[in-house]
DNA sequence: AAATAAAGTTAGTCTTGGCTAAAGTTTTTC
DNA sequence: GAAAAACTTTAGCCAAGACTAACTTTATTT
């Protein structure tokens, strides 16, 4: 097991900061015994696998990760909140740009994912205060605060709803610019009111109503990336 | 004559912005035989100075500058363009975080250094839009048009203009957060209506009243970062 | 349980943009 | 006009963070 050798603990690059924010998207909710392997922080920085692993012993001896070769990766402390704070730098631009400089919501994400990393702690305050300290965004992801606690609530992708059953749209997950349009147009916001209809075979597309109003023909990756509040806590007891 | 060789033309990194944009501001206003000098490029940028000698030689190599070694360097279009888009960002960053996110004027330039850099161009029209498309910045500094002209008044330094004449504070150049905080205190703001009473000998300091209100004893080195509208083209005539 | 596939690591290279030390050029001074 | 001072460039080095190619470890198949 690598750990911490020599620190000299100079503020994270912009790489090491995107490094630990992937590695915590990566990581799964529920613990499992293998960390974030170094396949997956490859092809989601696009970023070849030795650089990842020459990465990693980097972030380990700093003190950010614990990391232990051919078994994966999970964050520190000290990584995990220089993580939420790029989240937190991002989600809260992402809402200043919408709120206040009338971004639409499928533009937001270029710019912040630059810009997250040389934002001062000051001006992401005075956005957040601005803006009436919002806990959430415009795709509806949960503004982790200051401390670095998030609200962790569990919600369900929409393709594991009851047919039949009305639910409201609480988050938009990690789609592009393209497929937000896409979703706008089609009624999908925030708060939207689905009621699914149908589901086709073999996770094939689902018939929805929105807002009572109108049917839509929804690909079944897209449902997977839609979700709601988790009532099944409260009708399994 | 060093020129243009074999460019790849990428988008222009951070150094070559932050070259480009210090080349811009120690270029006289009157044209002079020698270009921009290595040292005072290496002074500028606290930077040694055979990292300029070759930086620059590469942003000979892109066509950004005409290199003359011994002899110094001159922007050429391209170059000066890339200038010019900084500070625009830089002027139009300042202004945005003065006017709409409560900034102090002497707590914006940090912030802007950096991200100049990183801004679109499209949060820059949006920011600059939002403020109602303004010529100066809160420091008196004309903001670039987004083709790269500004405008170029005359203007004076404080520590030339004649005594008992008032004049009016325009433009307040390029000084430290702390030193801003002590003008302010004065009463030294865009506007303010200054009379020289009185210079001491050797460069000495100025006795000056703001405002018609109060009287102050000003170093000359910070007369001279503060100027005034220039009426010698008129009083030579 | 051996063979193969998949994932991970090591070794060595490259580019960017810094640095110091030493050598060269221009300008200033006496 | 020669020596000194000031400035500039060259040469060689380093760290960060990418890459490819080759090798090792772990997982899967038969």
């Amino acid at each position: 097991m690598r750990t911490r050798k020599n620190s000299t603990k100079n503020a994270p690059s912009r790489a090491w900061e995107d490094y630990l924010k992937a590695i915590y998207k990566l990581e799964k909710p529920e613990p499992t015994d293998k960390g974030v392997q170094t396949k997956e922080l490859a092809e989601r920085m696009s970023i070849s696998q030795a650089s990842v692993t020459n990465m990693l012993k980097k972030l380990a001896d700093e003190g950010y990760i614990q990391y232990e070769p051919y078994y994966g990766v999970t964050l520190n402390d000290s990584g995990r909140s220089i993580a939420m704070k790029m989240i937190r730098n991002h989600r809260v631009l992402e809402s200043y740009l919408v709120e206040r400089l009338g971004y639409s919501w499928d533009e937001v994400d270029e710019e912040a994912e630059t810009l997250e990393h040389f934002l001062s702690d000051k001006l992401v305050e005075r956005m957040w205060n601005d803006l009436g300290q919002p806990t959430h965004d415009p795709h509806g992801s949960p503004i982790p605060n200051i401390d670095g606690t998030i609200e962790r609530k569990n919600l369900t992708s929409l393709a594991e709803v009851k047919l039949d059953t009305p639910v409201m749209l609480e988050r938009i997950k990690n789609r592009s610019p393209e497929e937000l349009r896409y979703l706008a147009s089609i009624g999908m916001h925030i708060g939207a009111k689905i009621v699914i209809k149908n589901q086709a075979p073999f996770n094939g597309p689902l018939l929805i109503e929105v807002d009572d109003q109108h049917f839509h023909a929804l690909d079944y990756r897209m449902a997977l990336a839609l979700f709601v509040e988790d009532n099944t806590d409260s009708i399994n007891h």
